[in-house]
DNA sequence: AAAATTTGTAAGTCGCTTTAACAAATACGC
DNA sequence: GCGTATTTGTTAAAGCGACTTACAAATTTT
């Protein structure tokens, strides 16, 4: 039951959040644009602010006249105010990034892994992130924890981690918070680009959206009611194993059809090797492909109705404000499926504009990296953190 | 934005209604149970509780004694305290229930109706809620409100609503509102289902559900990190047209292999006009069509898959602790359903047992009318009801 | 230069939860 | 059977943070 109570200590938590957010959403704003925005009184507003500051997480700016009266203060977030650490985990390859507050990368690190070996890899991750603090580019007191992002499902027996084999039951988070001393969420990797989109990219202030993540695999990360979406084990969004052809490829979960097998990496790959071309990463496949490749061309035309399908049923199940495109896949490619995908078939969003339905992720290739680190800040200052979009299932390494 | 700032006041009313909440979900409780299971003071409950006997909304029960200690006063929700009316607007038909705070059903009227004259359906529905108010069944200044479902989706050009031609951008609810002079909660029929079972059926205290109503159409309903979920327009849910046979049945959307052209009294319908056999109502079909038919079960064979498919995607987006199946359909056909669907296909909540994973609905038709009522119980007493709920586009009458 | 407007602070009030202390009523131990 | 432990629920006072009211300060408008 998540009936939680409430008293005065828990509203200040609550208010602090809430004049955070509306300066991260629209600043730079005065205290009297805050108080305005969230029909907090002006001394509240004041109170509130002072605190922020104290905690070093927002600024003011240099005053601003022009208007009638007292000139205000502009307020913004303070970018050095703290750092998060985001690490994505996926097949053969962790990136990870350190961020800002606003969602600045100060420190990028890609390190080729194999996963096969989950023990060392945890270490490697451990070992690695160590030396990158230890470089000293950060105040290391400022540092607020890691989000961890990885393909799902989680605990799924015959079905997980379909993208990264062996890794069903690790504890993962467990076993880098013990190592690491800091606090680590973990989440599937279409919530965390999700997440960077939502924080610090274009779905900014949406209350419901749907990030569709193409990667290895395909998923989802999903935001209604403005919260994260994780269901009963942190597995929700997970759209691989929705069956769009029932007469369709057979899938290694044993069904047919599923959406993974017609739009993902993998099923580009096997498309290629089915015609004599053995690729075997996503490094390899931007190296040796190109836009007018017959054989991208012919996958494509197989992936593009099932996509159609894919974001027809996410428009009628969660009639979202909107649905953003991206992931591991490569800029053009991405393009491509929104050029190609058009026009949407009619949905409960019809009423909306195409423009508006289908939007282009804005960040690139680490906004799944980026929005675990977000993860960790979201984690730390909202008092309504719903901790269950974290996978639950995890045993001991 | 939903960014609200909070204060005392309304920390109280959160307050008020976690522990209306929890007294209805853990009941009868004394003082101190509650306490323990809201975390908060034992004055503080004993204040709160003050108010809501005060409102009517709790009475208290006999001196419970037998364990160590003073004897408590058990706690429970005052069924008197208040009533709602909920109205189940379909094709042809309006039912409409005058229901108590626990879900008891004190009065209930179904009346036929020329649904495809709006106006004179809205005054008829209005004049006879008056004529039923008149009766003085219950004290009237103890009604809260009146919830309206009805087959969604709502605003959506060429797609609604399929089940309720004529309906689209009628202001249902504005009108009912100045006609009945009470506050007027407005969903899809799907929605109202899922509340009923949430607030007084199976589905009690769950924080993640998905209930699935089959009626003339089929949508569902749906709660998500303990919340109604309506979306952008009021409209999620809608599973009627998600994709399940892409080269399958053509559909009144222009799209192929809808869900609802397989699994829907309309769909059966059709099949059994393909088949020469004329029936035009859920009445209708009640009474002539039982279990052993030849023309159900040819139905029935075609319709399983397609459901099989929704399940199966239901639990992968939204990876819910349970499915509910329920609707306006004959039970025995619900049963057949759920029989006859297993065993479910492999999914995010494979990890759940097969019982867990999927249930019947225990309310019975009323469900939709129930939950509607039930909507109102919540819009008065929960002060962070989410009133995006509701359908949005409504013009005038 | 006076008036109007807007920003932001200071002082005190208010509402609600909390802590601490305690009265009342029961079961338990001897 | 009586004192003790336990649990319930209330009373009184403290604490906390948002709110209201009042006002000083800095600018534009007239």
């Amino acid at each position: 039951m998540s009936l939680r109570a409430t008293n005065v200590s828990h509203g200040k938590l609550v208010n602090l959040w809430v004049v955070f957010e509306t300066i991260r959403l629209h600043g730079p704003l005065s205290r009297s644009d805050i108080a305005r925005l969230t029909t907090l009184s002006k001394p509240s507003v004041s109170s509130l602010v002072d605190e922020l500051d104290g905690l070093g997480l927002i600024r003011e700016g240099a005053l601003r006249t022009g208007g009638v009266g007292k000139p205000s203060t502009p307020l913004d977030l303070n970018p050095e105010g703290a750092f998060t650490l985001g690490l994505h985990l996926d097949y053969g390859r962790a990136t990870v990034v350190l961020t800002d507050l606003i969602g600045g990368v100060r420190h990028r690190e890609v390190w080729a892994l194999d996963t096969s070996d989950q023990l060392r890899t945890l270490r490697t991750i451990a070992r690695q992130i160590k030396g990158l603090l230890k470089k000293g580019k950060i105040d290391r007191s400022r540092l607020m924890g890691m989000g961890l992002v990885m393909p799902g499902p989680f605990g799924v027996a015959g079905l997980s981690p379909t993208r990264l084999p062996g890794w069903d039951g690790v504890a993962v988070r467990a076993a880098l918070e013990a190592d690491l001393r800091m606090p680590v969420m973990l989440a599937n990797d279409g919530t965390g680009a999700a997440m960077a989109e939502w924080r610090f990219g274009v779905a900014k202030g949406h209350e419901n959206f749907v990030y569709v993540f193409i990667g290895n695999g395909i998923g989802t990360g999903l935001v209604v009611n403005g919260r994260l979406v994780g269901g009963e084990d942190g597995n929700a969004g997970e759209i691989a194993h929705v069956v769009v052809r029932p007469e369709g490829h057979e899938c290694i979960c044993g069904k047919h059809g599923c959406l993974e097998t017609y739009i993902s990496l993998d099923s580009a790959l096997h498309h290629f090797r089915r015609n004599g071309v053995i690729l075997s990463s996503m490094e390899e496949f931007e190296r040796c492909v190109g836009p007018g490749d017959t054989l991208v061309e012919e996958w494509l035309a197989e992936a593009i109705g099932p996509l159609r399908l894919g974001i027809n049923l996410i428009e009628n199940l969660f009639n979202p404000e909107a649905i953003y495109l991206g992931g591991d896949f490569p800029s053009w490619l991405l393009d491509l499926f929104m050029a190609r995908i058009l026009p949407l078939p009619i949905s409960v969003n019809s009423s909306h504009s195409q423009q508006t339905r289908l939007r282009r992720a804005a960040l690139g290739q680490d906004a799944a990296a980026i929005g675990a680190a977000a993860l960790a800040v979201a984690a730390s200052l909202n008092p309504d953190y719903l901790q269950r979009v974290q996978a639950r299932p995890e045993y001991e390494v």
